[in-house]
DNA sequence: GTCATTTTGGACCACACAGTCCAATTTCAA
DNA sequence: TTGAAATTGGACTGTGTGGTCCAAAATGAC
């Protein structure tokens, strides 16, 4: 795989693109080479020519480009959090998302499916909660210089997190609102 | 499976906790019906008849199982928040309990793996948190009488499970902490 | 134009593992 | 004691599926 001609570049990514749709509709576990061959029109060599590791490399590919589009999607706002009103649109852009996909979050869905073995996972998951967080903290310091930034973007993350987690389990947004809502209003009064 | 004599049952309660364990330690999709019988001293027809329904309804009597043990590990400290020194109490209890299990999460390994299709399981996670939040909006009920009671304790119910959600996927538990302990002082001084 | 390299097709293999089956043994009520 | 029902042992089967292999076709450098 030293060399990757265009036309290999763009089947690689077909490959990732047409897994992750998959995978975000059927579960990992449901999701087997055979399909993702049939859904993306390619075949058994192609796939592992392209990912010579096998399923779980290439799962380890989705989940990168699923940690991608996470902070994609709250783009523009999540790099500019430098007012209240801009706090609040943030938060109306998070909990539409997830409101949209409803039981199916991805991320989770991988992670549990690739499990702890594979510290490559961690990696990934690590890193984009990381982005994350720090750019939340960023935010905090432009409208409350004075607090502290990383504890507040820790107890953020978390409620988005736990909001997530319970919206899979119950099917109930309302855990990842109230979290986010208090979370925000606590900086706001502080 | 209409008679079940003492001998059945008992044999019937080895396999949920023998499975439960080796769950817990290698999660679910790594372990096998043949590591189940080697581990319970049991053989392959047992299993059977015990759980006509094969593999997913064991692992529903194995998550019935782990979701009793969440709240039994709470007690006494879940059932009697009366006083802040109680709620701090249950606080180090919870997050004592996550920090020795470190990444391995039962339960969400198992709803992970049965996955939303069963609703069977999703009933018994539910009626877990339910009663995990009934009881901590009573205790809030005694302590703050003003309090909208279900809404703090939908927000703590959040905060753990975002806390355990980064917990197993960073291997931190500060965000339990954090969440938490602002959970908690948030009510305090309201 | 030609030759090496990349890309592609798809048949085939290996095996893990859920689930079946039947016979042997134990339990327990009458 | 006896016999029906519950319990147990373990060999066997079937299949889903990840992974291998080799040859054919396309690509691109010179």
């Amino acid at each position: 795989m030293r060399a990757l001609t265009p036309k290999g570049a763009a089947t690689r990514q077909r490959i990732v693109e047409g897994a992750a749709l998959l995978i975000r509709e059927h579960g990992p576990a449901n999701v087997g080479l055979d399909d993702i061959r049939a859904a993306t029109t390619t075949s058994k060599s192609q796939l592992f020519h392209y990912f010579p590791d096998g399923k779980s490399d290439m799962l380890l590919a989705v989940a990168a480009h699923e940690a991608e589009r996470v902070l994609d999607d709250q783009q523009p706002y999540l790099s500019d959090l430098t007012s209240w009103a801009q706090w609040e649109s943030w938060r109306d852009r998070v909990i539409a998302r997830y409101a949209a996909q409803r039981r199916k979050c991805p991320l989770s869905a991988l992670t549990a499916q690739l499990g702890l073995a594979n510290p490559a996972v961690g990696d990934i998951i690590t890193g984009m909660y990381s982005r994350w967080q720090g750019q939340i903290a960023a935010g905090v310091r432009t409208v409350r210089p004075d607090a502290d930034a990383e504890r507040v973007a820790a107890q953020m993350i978390g409620a988005i997190a736990g909001g997530a987690t319970m919206l899979v389990a119950t099917d109930d947004i309302r855990y990842l609102e109230i979290g986010l809502t208090e979370a925000i209003e606590n900086l706001r009064r502080d």
